[in-house]
DNA sequence: CACTTGACCTGTCCGC
DNA sequence: TGCGGACAGGTCAAGT
């Protein structure tokens, strides 16, 4: 589920509630989830205070001050919950009754910090994964060199856009932008809003696409990610941030789970498909194959 | 090289 | 009510 505003949401709220704090304990209940053994847990994690917490494509890190970080891949299921000490949030808090049933079968790693707060690592299916890594490799840009920038970057350009798409001129637009080497933290989700916005159909291939259509993607993309963070990204079925919360943005998408409804746009029924392995919405009406380059 | 398929896992939903 | 199959937002390796 956690795409770019997901995890970006996710980092806000872990930032604010983590700083500062020692990892005292790790429980690991699927060793799959965290490769780690004992040495690096008692010279690199425990005891060293949480710096920041940051986010590069859909990875997020905690930076700690022994130069190592805690990086998370959420993949399809993965949530990071944050509980304290007495399992509230404050009275009435809205997912006080998710935060009590935690631990849950899906909690695959659980890390307690000096004030006895915990911090829940769900994964149901398990293709998340967390690793120990030095601070300054994250840094270096090496370490990212199989992600491409990051949408909501200043320096991320229509012209930027362009010409990574460029290098992959006889791919379908749908399959270009679910990888990551292009663009960083687009999925599933934000790639069919984004499309549907740009009036893109998702089977056209890069090189039939007009220098406008390319304009209007990128602000498309941008529009849509951050429309997305500002309402805490999309709950489609497991995803919730920092404190438990759901977010809203599938209340405002316009193609993605509605086949078989009215296109917001035209009104032409909206349809899925199966495009680069992928299910894909789009509207076969209003979002037309480019004729002319 | 472009593209598809299968694998990694668990849970849910749908049709019989 | 039970069972089998398809499917789910991500990524990687292997195959065509």
């Amino acid at each position: 589920m956690p795409e770019l505003p997901e995890v970006e949401t996710i980092k806000r709220g872990l930032k604010d509630l983590v700083t500062g704090l020692s990892v005292k304990e790790v429980v690991i209940k699927n060793h799959k989830s965290f490769l780690i053994d004992e040495n690096t847990k008692e010279l690199f994690l425990f005891n060293h205070k949480v710096l920041d917490v940051k986010r590069r494509a859909k990875l997020l890190m905690i930076n700690l001050d022994s130069d190592y970080s805690l990086v998370f891949h959420l993949k399809m299921t993965g949530q990071l919950v944050y509980v304290n000490h007495n399992y509230r949030f404050g009275a009435g808090h809205p997912t006080d009754s998710l935060i009590h049933q935690l631990p849950d079968k899906s909690t695959r790693v659980i890390f307690i910090f000096n004030n006895k707060a915990k911090l829940f690592f769900n994964d149901q299916r398990k293709f998340g994964w967390i690793k120990i890594i030095p601070t300054a490799l994250l840094t270096d840009k090496d370490f990212f060199k199989y992600h491409g920038p990051e949408p909501l970057d200043l320096l991320f350009s229509s012209d930027v856009l362009y010409q990574r798409l460029l290098k992959h001129p006889n791919s379908k637009i749908k399959a270009v932008l679910l990888n990551q080497t292009v663009l960083s933290g687009l999925g599933n989700i934000y790639v069919d809003e984004s499309l549907w916005m740009s009036k893109i159909n998702p089977l056209t291939t890069v090189n039939r696409l007009t220098e406008k259509n390319i304009v209007v993607l990128h602000r498309s993309i941008q529009s849509v990610l951050n429309k997305s963070i500002s309402l805490g990204g999309s709950t489609d079925r497991n995803y919730v941030d920092a404190k438990g919360n759901k977010g809203s943005y599938l209340k405002f998408a316009n193609v993605f789970r509605k086949e078989n409804q009215p296109c917001p746009r035209c009104s032409n029924l909206i349809v899925k498909q199966k495009i680069a392995g992928r299910g894909t919405h789009f509207c076969p009406n209003c979002q037309k194959i480019e004729i002319e380059k």
